[in-house]
DNA sequence: TATTTCCCGCGGTTTACTTCA
DNA sequence: AATGAAGTAAACCGCGGGAAA
């Protein structure tokens, strides 16, 4: 079986800023084009001037990591991560020197950039995987109705049953027994044939189940007299 | 060819922070 | 307004695989 979901998961990156959820906005230009609450950034300095601030803020995690004062949590800015969306749509992976140009145009070191992308990858795949899960609950789900269904057939057929032959092969003609389900190998069709009470009238059910990208459809009954 | 070293990705976890009831 | 639970994402840790020496 070949699940193929498709993969184009856009999972979205809040930005948040602790501490001002109640304070008045530090850039005043609220409106159009400025910038709300929830865009700003602990990233971005009061003052405007946010190269110090970052460059600051890296300091401080890079002693956190060998044992100072507890790491502290960087933000990234809408703009850092819509471009980090952008190259990571290109590429799921970057070779070092990509990693490098990518942390110098955000101005982030180049293990925050591995960082992203890893749990970038990682986020992609839960996606995917409950996309998944999903997927084969959905075809379990079907395939359990078509099999009560099958099974109510066979019970109809066993009932419809009055003496041998009462089913006739579609392909050969020959009788067969009444409870005979069969796969077709060429159109991968569940088929069952009943006989109509007489060798004249035979009736074919036909039960297919097929499996589309979108997942499991099912074709109900349908009666035909041209099965395959 | 076998061993060692380095690098990288991954799974799992921790932690800082936000949101919501 | 305060608070705790739940959720999210950045960062870390340890492990394994592949490539180069």
């Amino acid at each position: 079986m070949a699940v193929s979901p498709t993969s184009s998961s856009c999972l979205e990156l809040s930005i948040s800023m602790p501490g001002f959820t109640s304070s008045p906005p530090l850039n005043s230009s609220g409106g159009e084009g400025g910038c709300t609450v929830k865009d700003l950034d602990m990233n971005q300095v009061p003052s405007g001037a946010d190269e110090e601030w970052i460059t600051a803020s890296m300091e401080d995690e890079e002693e956190s990591s060998n044992g100072g004062p507890p790491r502290k949590k960087l933000r990234l800015t809408k703009e850092q991560s819509r471009l980090l969306e952008e190259s990571f749509r290109q590429n799921h992976t970057l070779n070092p020197k990509q990693k490098e140009a990518l942390a110098m145009q955000l101005k982030l070191r180049p293990r925050q950039v591995e960082v992203w992308f890893q749990n970038r990858r990682a986020r992609s795949k839960l996606k995917q995987t409950e996309m998944e899960c999903e997927y084969l609950k959905r075809w379990f789900g079907s395939l359990t109705e078509q099999n009560r269904r099958l099974q109510r057939e066979v019970e109809e057929l066993r009932a419809m049953k009055v003496g041998p032959p009462t089913v006739i092969s579609p392909h050969s003609c020959e009788p067969l027994p009444a409870s005979t389900l069969s796969m077709c190998p060429r159109c991968e069709r569940v088929t069952s044939t009943a006989h109509d009470k007489g060798p004249t009238r035979a009736t074919t059910i036909t039960t297919t189940a097929t499996l589309s990208a979108k997942g499991p459809v099912l074709h109900s009954r349908q009666p035909s007299s041209t099965a395959c």
